[in-house]
RNA sequence: GGGCCGUUAACUCAGUCGGUAGAGUAUCUGCCUUUUAAGCAGAGAGUCGCUGGUUCGAGUCCAGCACGGCCCA
């Protein structure tokens, strides 16, 4: 939409701020000190009588933005809105004095306005305060969306994210959640003994996942740094350098396609635990997600997008291998036999050719088991090629003591035993490498750093990654991650 | 990348067969000192996403583009 600066409600604005100022009105004092909040006037007077709140002396002090207005002759309510809540005012002519009310009346719906009063109870028992005095403390320019409708274009709602908290209030609910979402972690890994820590977001090698990464120039070291993809190659060396409990809480960057699921930068958590395994970690996250859902919503039973979620442990635990047949429906030959794997792929629509078999294996497994994993489910074993950082499995080296955890059809945290191995991680490294000169864009870089560190001495240790924005969608039961982004990256609106 | 849908006043939306662009809210004016989707009376407000095309005439039909949404890859 082309913001036309011409348009007749912008040009009565503007003019009206302008009246305001030549009588004499400052239009953005700061100099009004706030004593009371609306939520906490309501929460104190809510029960009073209407007899004991006329008895009230006490002058009350707050701010807020006009959210509506119902306008008489003389006299004027209005709703005001705060960081806490609403409140209703009333307004009265020969309260607050003759010019004092005509400056009143030229304020507008999405002003900031500071009110001195007393609360009172109107005849429908609304609690209100009389204002004895109303000051404008930032005029407003632009005019809110309808009272009603609220603001719905999901563009505009995006792009003008402010608009969207000023009128939804569930948006902003939303955010709160979050917020509280990520301190309850916090909390939680506390509780267990973890640090934070905060590692480069800048690094001149990407690692610790597959994706392509954004690149930058330092121009003072004349080297190009890439956005991390993921923090785990750097919390790792923390565990070489003696921390046993290690958590970071921050953005990752992935240079790759935008989606409900997908936003170019997202929250990860990744914590590393030394002398834990990969089925502790499980055995943990269970733990940790039903308590923040307690925490939070109250209840460990949540309903997300119509499905009905229970996130008590125990969760399932199925073998990559055996939940494409007990879930996917493959038959058990499939599964073992590289050949016929290749074949049911194919008839899939995947391309298998110059792929290893444990992407096709995992292809396989995006499109028949992950969609119909709804209840919390851990999937483990995966197969090595597609692990370069996890621990082998000492039964099957061509496996890993790694999983992964779905909960309403997507994936939510993936977690292993942490290779701590120099030797055998070089090697990975060079396949990489390989895989890499062969065309995977993807595939991990050699990083002689972590190699080094590791030739040091790591720790036996297992650590996790788990998705925040996903925990966060599946905790405010929203279906896109740009509901819980505050800002989501979008095109450029045209001029 | 492909398919489908959307884009009209500040907001939410109508707009029939191609024939002068509408409603509600918001805004402005008047009346109104307990309203709360306040009320009553009146008024103003539009580059119909953009660029072309067809046509006597395009918000409407066609093509391309932009942005967004959903689905598929």
């Amino acid at each position: 939409m082309a913001m036309s600066e011409e348009s007749q409600v912008l040009r009565q604005r503007r003019q009206k701020a302008r009246e305001l100022r030549d009588a004499g009105v400052q239009l953005y004092p700061n100099d009004f000190s706030v004593q009371d909040h609306l939520a906490d006037i309501r929460e104190h007077y809510g029960e009073w009588s209407e007899e004991d709140l006329a008895q009230e002396q006490k002058i009350l002090i707050c701010a807020g933005r006009i959210m509506s207005m119902r306008s008489f002759g003389r006299a004027s309510f209005m709703h005001i809105k705060d960081a806490t809540g609403k409140l209703q005012v009333y307004v009265q002519r020969d309260v607050i004095g003759q010019d004092e009310y005509r400056v009143f009346k030229k304020m507008d719906i999405g002003d900031f306005v500071g009110v001195t009063g007393t609360v009172f109870r109107t005849h429908r028992g609304e609690l209100t305060l009389q204002a004895q005095e109303v000051r404008l403390l930032s005029k407003s320019l632009r005019p809110l969306p309808e009272k009603w409708h609220g603001l719905r274009d999901v563009e505009t709602r995006y792009r003008q994210r402010y608009v969207d908290l000023v009128v939804n209030d569930s948006v902003r609910e939303v955010f709160i959640k979050r917020a509280k979402i990520i301190q309850k972690i916090q909390e939680f890994l506390r509780g267990h003994g973890f640090i934070e820590v905060e590692t480069p977001m800048m690094q001149p090698i990407p690692g610790g996942a597959t994706a392509r990464p954004f690149k930058t120039f330092h121009n003072a070291l004349g080297i190009d740094l890439y956005l991390r993809i993921a923090p785990e190659l750097y919390l790792k060396r923390l565990l070489v350098g003696g921390f046993e409990r290690v958590f970071e809480i921050n953005r990752s960057f992935r240079n790759e396609g935008i989606s409900f699921q997908h936003n170019p930068e997202f929250t990860m958590l990744e914590f590393y635990q030394a002398y834990a395994t990969y089925e502790d970690l499980m055995t943990f996250t269970e733990e940790m997600v039903c308590w923040v859902a307690q925490e939070v919503n109250g209840s460990p039973q949540l309903s997300f997008q119509g499905k009905e979620i229970d996130l008590s442990p125990p969760w399932p635990r199925y073998r990559l291998s055996d939940a494409l047949v007990a879930i996917g429906g493959l038959e058990g030959s499939e599964v073992e036999d590289e050949e016929k794997l290749r074949t049911k792929a194919e008839t899939l629509g995947i391309t298998t050719a110059g792929q290893e078999s444990g992407k096709v294996l995992t292809k396989l497994f995006d499109i028949l088991v992950e969609p119909k994993l709804e209840q919390p489910t851990f999937i483990t074993h995966y197969p090595i090629d597609v692990s370069p950082l996890s621990r082998r499995n000492e039964e099957d080296p061509s496996l890993v003591d790694r999983f992964e955890l779905f909960i309403g059809g997507y994936e939510i945290a993936n977690g292993f035993s942490e290779l701590n191995d120099p030797i055998d991680q070089r090697e990975r490294f060079l396949q990489q490498v390989a895989a890499r000169e062969a065309g995977d864009e993807e595939a991990h870089l050699m990083d002689d750093d972590y190699i080094r560190a590791l030739e040091y001495g790591m720790p036996p240790a297992a650590g996790e990654g788990v998705g925040i924005d996903r925990l966060v969608m599946l905790l405010t039961d929203l279906p896109s991650i740009r509901e819980v982004i505050l800002f989501p990256h979008l095109r450029p609106e045209r001029s």
